[in-house]
RNA sequence: CGCGGGGUAGAGCAGCCAGGUAGCUCGUCGGGCUCAUAACCCGGAGGUCGCAGGUCCGAAUCCUGCCCCCGCAA
């Protein structure tokens, strides 16, 4: 069986090694996104998914739209192409190239969280399970009939990076198992029911007259990319870990800032502490770290403007 | 030439504008105190102030060049 792999980001590497174990030179090629200008230098850097790729020694296309450039995809005769989170949306021309069908990895229990930003919706919601599902891809987005989905606890103190990680590896787990099936083409799907498409997830100031369980669960999903922020006398913070605390006070006030508490700031409902925060300019650091010669206790975070 | 912040003790910061003894919080080491503590008191160690030049009697501080780190935006 002659298979193509699509997929770009870091969680698609775990998935993209697995098939490779699994079929070595059966996997005859790698789609992935152009190379992108990166950070303030703008250096051109190619995706995790090109450099595992070529890692691996296979030969890896990146064309700007897959949409109207798949002549070497097409070149390839390939029978079955997989994508993981490739990043375009693909035409009934390119699904139509692959006998086997074409098969998405979808870091959800679909139907919930189509589209973009899966893994970092369900934390902000507060679900307490997500997972993997495999579905073949159609015209729409991620509406696909299931092959087999797999689910995973999110616990109180996941973050985006961390459930990534996670799911990132049962994706590799369940996926060459998944694709035996289809090359024997012993399987039978199931449809799914109603969902809604999540658009991307933006970069959001913290609203702290929220409860302090959603304010946790914003900081948890949103760590790391795009990340969320808040800004207290004229500094801006970047939280990246932030879990429910004991304290109570005006939404956004600083109740301690100090090594010993942390930087413990009051809810709509209860208090957060926000153990990794990054000012501005700095680095990422411990709140304890973050408090040391800084005099913040009593200081208050701004409220967004809406 | 996209906009901006920064490099001072192991960590986080102040000092710089108005040049003149290297300072704060935490940690660390030693001692003391309390039934007890997110405790408190006393003392010690630890720094080529990113690098190189320049100005000056004297530079962390002013001037010039360079290196490195980071936030935003793309």
């Amino acid at each position: 069986m002659k298979i193509v792999f699509a997929g770009t980001p870091e969680f698609a590497v775990p998935p993209l090694r697995a098939v490779y174990k699994e079929y070595g030179g059966g996997l005859a090629a790698v789609v992935t996104q152009p190379d992108r200008p990166q950070g303030r230098k703008g250096v051109l850097t190619p995706s995790p998914v090109k450099r595992a790729a070529e890692e691996l020694g296979i030969p890896v296309l990146q064309p700007a739209r897959l949409k109207e450039d798949f002549s070497a995809l097409a070149a390839l005769r390939a029978d079955l192409m997989v994508t993981c989170a490739y990043g375009q949306i693909l035409t009934q021309e390119v699904l139509d190239l692959f006998p086997l069908g074409v098969w998405n990895v979808h870091a959800s229990l679909l139907p919930a969280y189509r589209g973009a930003a899966p893994i970092a919706r369900a934390i902000i919601d507060g679900c307490r399970e997500t997972g993997i599902t495999i579905m073949k891809t159609e015209l729409g987005l991620d509406t696909g009939d299931i092959l087999l989905s797999e689910s995973m606890e999110i616990s109180e103190t996941d973050t985006a990076d961390a459930l990534t990680g996670r799911l990132s590896l049962l994706a590799a787990k369940v996926l060459p198992a998944a694709l035996e099936t289809v090359g024997r083409g012993d399987y039978s799907l199931i449809k799914q029911g109603e969902g809604f498409v999540c658009k991307k997830v933006q970069r959001t100031q913290v609203d702290f007259s929220r409860p302090a369980r959603e304010v946790s669960a914003l900081v948890r999903g949103l760590s790391s990319a795009p990340g969320c922020w808040g800004s207290v006398g004229g500094l801006i913070l970047n939280f990246f870990f932030a879990l429910p605390a004991e304290g109570r006070g005006e939404a956004g006030e600083i109740l301690f800032a100090d090594p010993k508490r942390g930087l413990i700031v009051a809810c709509g409902e209860g208090a957060v502490r926000i153990s990794l925060l990054q000012p501005a300019g700095g680095k990422c650091m411990t709140d304890s770290a973050f408090c040391n010669g800084r005099k913040l206790q009593g200081a208050r975070f701004d409220q967004p403007v809406l």
